[in-house]
DNA sequence: CCTGCGTTATGCAAAAAAGTCATAACGGTG
DNA sequence: CACCGTTATGACTTTTTTGCATAACGCAGG
């Protein structure tokens, strides 16, 4: 028997960011691919792409700079509003998970 | 843009209990009936009694005492381990719920 | 005795969501 | 100008969730 906690932000009741899309865009960041990220957290390119679509769209922010073409067929880079935003989210997650587990042992015992 | 946080606790990878289900066993103790319950929370009495079964299987313990038939058509009420694990739940969850509240808005501002 | 009532109990279909596959377009590079 | 790895998207498939319909139960009242 085991906790688990989720944390995610919504615009208007629709989910824009959690870990996932963290995740996704760290390795986005890394790679300077969304095709490589995407493996690398194995999802399917076409599931990251729509993830990025959304959070784009109802942020009302770009946060994915992308090329298709050209040099190393192109390639994604996270831009400057992109940053921001996960250093924030990055902030606010850290340690909550902690508080929530050792809550949990706390009263389940074990 | 708003926080959300979810907590629930698996059995085997598989979910067993989180806010929704606390509140259909609050709702079941006070109506005596899972349908007058379901209705409560707004969940259909179909999918109320999924939830108490695979809690009871995944669990392992009896929650719910049923009965079909007999006076006011039956009804049903939560045993002595349900109301046991219903409490340590809610110790648990209590103020968790305030910690991340707290922390997005002095991360994000607002 | 037997009909009505509100309940629990489930199978099954419908709808929604998530995931997969195929294919097009792009634009440097050799 | 063909090739390569990338982004972009529609269409299809699979899985999950939700909801509908119906049966069975057992007391109460006629």
């Amino acid at each position: 028997m085991e906790i688990k906690s989720k944390l995610w932000i919504e615009v208007e009741g629709e989910p824009v960011f959690g870990r996932g899309r963290r995740f996704l865009l760290q390795a986005i960041d890394k790679y300077g691919s969304i095709n490589q990220a995407a493996k690398e957290i194995n999802i399917s390119y076409r599931k990251a792409w729509g993830y990025i679509n959304a959070m784009e769209k109802r942020l009302g922010i770009r946060l994915v700079e992308r090329q298709a073409g050209g040099k190393n067929g192109g390639g994604a880079t996270l831009t400057k509003e992109a940053r921001e935003f996960l250093k924030k989210y990055e902030m606010m997650e850290e340690g909550i998970r902690e508080i929530v587990d050792a809550r949990f042992k706390e009263i389940f015992g074990e």
